[in-house]
Order: C-alpha cells, then structure tokens, then sequence
DNA sequence: CTGCGACTTGAAGCGCGGTTCAAGTCAAGG
DNA sequence: CCTTGACTTGAACCGCGCTTCAAGTCGCAG
C-alpha cells in the first residue's frame, strides 16, 4: 500500500494549500505524514478529507489550535465533545450575528441616508444597542 | 453642543473597546474624534454607534481596512454600494458555510467514529468535495 | 559522474489587529 | 506652587497564520 501515498506537492496542488502551509500545519499538530519518500513526505490519501475539513473551519474562524484539538478527537474523549457542543453553540451565535449582518448590509445597498452608518434601519438590524 | 462630547475613557468604557484600540481605528481612519478636551479626544455619541457597527463587522471577518470604506460610504456613491451587495453575497456564503459547520459539530458530538475526522457523515456535513 | 528540479530544514519576515511602553502634557485640587 | 491621574504620542512588541529564504539533500535523466 505504499504506492498508495501522495507526495506532498501532490496534496498541496490537490488541497489547494501551499507545501509550506502543510508543513506549517505538521508542526502545530494538525496532521501528519505517513512517510518518506527520501526526504519527501508521503501522506494517506484521507489526509485531502482532513485538510478540506481543516480549511473549512479555519476559514469559519477557528484557531489552528482549536481544530488541532478536534483533529485529535477520539469518542471517548468526553471532555472534547463538550467543547465541539460549546463550540457548535458559537458557530451558531456566529451565524445569528452574520445573518444580522447581511440584512443589514442588504438594506444599505438601497438605503438613502448620507452617513450610511447612521441611518436608523442599518443600525437596528445590527441588532447591537448595549447601552450607549 | 460642546458638553455633549465624549472623553476617549468614556468611549472605551461604554463601547468595551480600549483607548488603543480607538486610537488605532483613528489611525487607520474608522473613527474621528470631534474635538479635544486639552489633548483628550472628545467623540459625538453617535461615535457608539458606529463603534456597535464597526465591531459587529470585524467579529464577522472584515477586516478594519474594509470596514473603512463601509464607514466612508455615502448613498451617491455607487461603486461602494456594489461592493456591499458583494459583501452580502459573501456573508451569505459564510452563513451556508458555518451553518454545514455546525450541522458537522452537532452530529460529531454523538458520533462513534474513532478519529472522529474520518467519519463519512461528518465529511458530508462539510459539504466540501473539490476534485480531490 | 554531473546536472536538474522538487523537495528538506530552521530561521526570518510579513500583514493583521491590536497592546504595551516610556516619556510627555494637561486640568483640577490642595 | 506641586501633585495626581487620566490622558497624549510614537515606537516597540505580540500572537496568529502563514510565506520566503538560504542552504542542503534526494531521485532521476543524460
């Protein structure tokens, strides 16, 4: 099976990512090469699955390290599935949040105050009044 | 009218944001401060606002630079209002995208998989199946 | 053997979004 | 007057997420 390994410019042109970046991403935990071809690093082919999962929830805004923790989730990790519960409520904060946003921003696009920022609407959409 | 300015320390202190950090958006040109009490900044109270506005959007993933041309947005100008119909259409992507997310965080919360990663529902949570 | 080209390494650098720091300035109070 | 305390400044620093660089190593073709 191992002629079943990728070379890492095959990942990284497959993955979209650079080599750097996979390096990058070995060092901080996130994945790891299978071997060696030489000094070349050789990765499984499920690593392209990891990586399009790892680009996914870093673009939605978590840390490196936070996904290193999921990377390294196993079922009976309680304790890790309490956080991706925690984290499953922020994302869900987050789109609440973003979804206040575009309507926002949909009625900006039609909106004829001069300051757009102080019209009345854009600024109730943002839903954000704390007490100022 | 003067009196109804804001010092910078009352600012930050409603606003949650530090002094630096207002001194920074000054810098980078998302803020003005009205005028000065001796050397303080004094800030109209609309300034909250826009300060609601301007952190809503940066949580969202703007980054500062984008925010400004947001903030300096007038009605007539109509290259600025295409690229805030751009920008909707990106928050809307994001939102489909945090809301795979989420549907991915909620089922692996109960998954039996063991690198949970490897988890087909998961993986087809994420949606994501480029070409690799 | 001698290139060549794609990889290897560690270290340095970058852009972003700030914070922290030292040194200075101001208004008010004693 | 002098102190106090909150501000002012520019510059340095920070963590993150990488990229870039120099120098070295490998497999393969000729």
């Amino acid at each position: 099976m191992a002629e079943a390994l990728l070379d890492i410019g095959e990942v990284a042109r497959r993955s979209g990512l650079a080599p750097s970046a996979l390096r990058f991403y070995e060092r901080k935990g996130l994945i790891e090469a299978e071997g060696r071809n030489g000094l070349r690093r050789a990765y499984r082919p499920e690593t392209l699955d990891l990586l399009a999962m790892i680009t996914c929830a870093r673009d939605a805004g978590f840390t490196l390290a936070e996904i290193a923790a999921f990377v390294r989730a196993r079922p009976a990790d309680a304790h890790v599935r309490e956080r991706m519960a925690a984290k499953e409520r922020e994302v869900s904060a987050r789109i609440a949040q973003l979804t206040r946003l575009r309507d926002s921003l949909r009625h900006a696009a039609g909106c004829e105050h001069d300051p757009l920022v102080e019209c009345p609407d854009f600024k109730r959409a943002l839903g954000r009044v704390p007490r100022g």
